[in-house]
RNA sequence: GUGCUUGUAGUUCAGUUGGUUAGAAUGCCAGAUUGUGGUUCUGGAGGUCGCCGGUUCAAAUCCGGUCAGGCACCCCA
């Protein structure tokens, strides 16, 4: 292999199994999603660059892939400008249009500029590729899929609840047990930083939080202090962060009711919260445990209310996430019109569930008939056979070519083809097809019809 | 963007202190078997040891560079 071609870093092949595997994980959320009344859309792999800028954070702008414009843009810029250290103002000249970061944005967007066509509350779903410029490893792809459900023009809170519901419906439709949904709200966070003196420092405390899984307490009492916040918050934490009490739910609305670190819209996060707690008793769900976790804190900074995120257990990274955006659309012109959403992340569900070995076997072996190639005057009498077989809605298929049976028999094997038919001459002379059984052997002589009502029985 | 690590048949990997013609398993092709696969036996094809340079009588092996993959950080699905 002198020169093997490659793809692009980050991205995949799929094979026919692979393939099928995942259309099997597409085609389980879909029916859940439709299951619960919402729509399918459909947006561009690219949005223009300014509808994607300044929407994930810094480092989400980071992550963009830019689509370089046609033609030759350099001839419209002043010599003078091409230097690289004006880089970030060439981007801007060279790059108007950007492959989607994720599939919120874009529907933001897609609301805004269809609005007048739309029912709200307007509940839709996507199944859409999005890239990210990141480094890839395990779990983190440059192109992967996303699922997205979202609820638009609804402020009610029975939207979260339903989400809770329609990631318990999924995973427990995939076999997945053991999967946790996570779930805090940017109001509390919000109401930590106003209580302890932290309004100006919102993002180094929630960044420093959110690490407490993979640090632990001193680890975040020491990233804490290395962020500059001040005593207030260090005190708070060292003496909370090591009992799971100090941080419940119950704590943290005595600390916004409490005169010295009263917050009022750290007490709205745990109302809203408790309104949510309080619909979804644990055995309402199928395989999933609810769990509020004040450290949640994720880095898209259009959140404002509930944020979610699901692990397992078996899996390094969250394989869901998303939360509650009231002004997302206000950037493209739409004010007032809050929307609530989750994201299933595909390609890492399909990693975990090829892991523990969860995909059903049937999947990938849709052929269940394969009709042996003898020759042409055998293929021709097979073929008027084979449209029968079709017609009656068996996945079946000839040989195309007549060599050696060993071949066409390793063929069907290798397919995992359930059923083999050897029609020859003594066949074609009776009207009847021998019948092979390819996991028993066992071999029997039936008409066409005869052949078609044990096909569709199986 | 930062750090670590690995590149040897199609694939998964051996390859000793540097020493003849670089191996195995599996897969592929053919035969044993002209109408019977998944078992078995026999044979065959398949490698410029990622690439470039250096040290040496001698390099898959040591050194430098480079490219590619993997992992971790950051961040995230």
């Amino acid at each position: 292999m002198a020169t093997a071609p490659r793809i692009p870093k980050g991205t995949r092949d799929f094979g026919p199994l692979q393939a099928a595997r995942r259309t099997y994980i597409f085609d389980t959320i879909r029916s859940v999603f439709q299951q619960y009344g919402f729509l399918p859309i459909e947006t561009p792999a690219m949005e223009t660059l300014d509808t994607l800028l300044g929407k994930y954070g810094e480092e989400g702008d980071r992550l963009i892939f830019k689509v370089l414009n046609s033609g030759n843009y350099f001839d419209k810029i002043p010599e003078d400008q091409i230097r690289g250290d004006n880089f970030a103002g060439l981007a801007g000249k060279i790059s108007d249009k950007a492959l989607r970061y994720d599939l919120t944005v874009p529907f933001a967007r897609f609301v805004v500029k269809h609005q007048g066509e739309l029912a709200f509350p307007f509940k839709r779903y996507q199944i859409q590729p999005v890239w990210r410029a990141d480094r890839p490893q395990k779990g983190r792809y440059r192109e992967f899929y996303q699922c997205d459900v979202d609820m638009i023009g609804s402020n009610s809170l029975r939207n979260e609840i339903e989400l809770v519901e329609i990631i318990d419906q999924v995973f427990s439709n995939l076999g997945l047990e053991g999967t946790r949904i996570q779930i805090n709200n940017r109001k509390i966070l919000a109401g930590l930083a106003e209580a302890l003196d932290a309004k100006d420092q919102f993002s180094n405390l929630t960044v420093a939080i959110d690490k407490l899984d993979k640090v632990g307490p001193d680890g975040v009492l020491k990233e804490l202090e290395a962020r500059g916040l001040g005593q207030k918050v260090l005190h708070f934490f060292s003496e909370r962060l090591n009992s799971e009490e100090g941080m419940s739910l119950d704590a943290l609305e005595t600390l916004f009711n409490t005169a010295e670190t009263a917050s009022e819209i750290g007490q709205k996060g745990v109302e809203e919260l408790r309104f949510i707690f309080n619909r979804i008793a644990p055995e309402d769900l199928k395989t999933s445990r609810l769990d509020f976790n004040f450290t949640l804190a994720r880095g898209l900074n259009y959140y404002t209310g509930a944020i979610f995120e699901v692990i397992h257990p078996d899996f390094k990274g969250s394989i869901c996430g998303g939360g509650r955006y009231d002004d997302l659309t206000g950037i493209f012109g739409l004010p007032n019109t809050s929307g609530v959403g989750v994201s299933f992340g595909a390609d890492r569900i399909y990693d975990l569930l090829g892991d523990k070995n969860l995909f059903p076997e049937t999947i990938g072996s849709p052929t269940q008939l394969l009709f042996i190639n003898f020759g042409e005057a055998e293929a021709d009498y097979c073929s008027r056979e084979l449209k029968k077989v079709r017609a009656a809605g068996i996945a079946a298929e000839l040989f195309p070519d007549s060599g050696k049976m060993k071949k066409q028999m390793n063929y069907a094997n290798n397919k995992n083809i359930a059923y083999v038919a050897l029609v020859g001459s003594n066949e074609m002379e009776s009207g009847k097809v021998s019948l092979k059984n390819m996991q028993t052997g066992e071999q029997q002589s039936l008409s066409t019809d005869e052949m078609i009502n044990l096909l569709k029985n199986n």
